[in-house]
DNA sequence: GTCTATAGCTAGATAGAC
DNA sequence: GTCTATCTAGCTATAGAC
């Protein structure tokens, strides 16, 4: 699954085939059948809820966990973006599915997705002492300083572009 | 031309098929490759120097225009950039292009691209009576603003997160 | 559950008439 | 300069042996 949704993230939904998909994981395409009836698409939602559910079990986690403060579940929910973008190597899967043709499938996904990663970082943003609506509006800003960074990062081919975005949400939110 | 851009523009580099090009123009495949003998990577280098064009005659010329206050300048520039994102509905060719095979054929076009974008920013940062470091680092905040915001307008089906993006990056730089 | 083989289609690209 | 017709290669997907 790993090597599925690498391959996903790296030439989106449309530029993906399933001859790529066959070799990476080395099985021939009718086994890939045979695990994914419904074909492509199949394939292609499992990874989205694959990367889901790493998101939730590291970073969401982290960014909740009642055992730290909240300044150090930043710093750790900060660390798990960076490796899960491979410090800005790696692409997110909202943009690999949401050109045309794999936004009209995935739009719902998305759309639930993007909600809560904003969801999670109003609470961060609660727990450090801001205001539910300056809140929401920085994990608005938070998501867009991922999403942006990461574009900005590949296409300058800057890993620096992302790391430092990294280091200014942090600032943001602990008011450096 | 402007109609091939709108379809590379929704559709990515990879999800943009020459039949649809063809139906989009009115012209037969044939006919395409008469006016493109290099195929569909010379259309895409079309219409990625197209948008460049209307890019620099509008929004760089719009943030340069020394006949106007840099406050106005940047006003205008930021108004030129909603109309040519259709206030978030659009995307941005770099995004379109640049997942991996896209990335490939036109990461010099790209970087080279995005540093005109942050070379203008920085320009009128400057103009604004901001140091050149700063007004290089909010030129970089500036651009992953705008690609970040036009992903997760797409996701959430949500114009206001791009205007509302546009008048954050104006309060930035006349620090309302 | 994995394989070989292949169906059926669409992709990008070309030849040649007009 | 635009067209019809066609090529080859690649695509998603399936049938059926083992």
């Amino acid at each position: 699954m790993v090597a599925l949704a690498k391959v996903f993230r790296a030439k989106g939904y449309e530029g993906t085939s399933l001859a790529e998909l066959s070799e990476v994981t080395g099985l021939k395409k009718a086994s890939l059948y045979h695990r994914f009836p419904k074909g492509k698409e199949a394939m292609a939602t499992s990874v989205f809820n694959y990367i889901g559910d790493w998101v939730q079990a590291n970073v969401f986690a982290a960014l909740a966990d009642e055992n730290n403060t909240p300044e150090v579940r930043l710093k750790n929910g900060l660390n798990h973006i960076a490796t899960f973008y491979d410090g800005g190597r790696e692409s997110c899967i909202f943009r690999a599915f949401s050109m045309e043709t794999g936004l009209h499938l995935f739009e719902k996904n998305i759309s639930a997705g993007m909600n809560e990663w904003i969801s999670v970082f109003t609470r961060i943003g609660v727990a450090l002492g801001q205001g539910p609506e300056s809140a929401k509006a920085n994990a608005v800003q938070t998501l867009i300083d991922i999403q942006g960074s990461l574009i900005v990062s590949k296409g300058l081919n800057d890993t620096d572009v992302f790391e430092q975005t990294l280091h200014n949400i942090e600032h943001r939110y602990l008011n450096k």
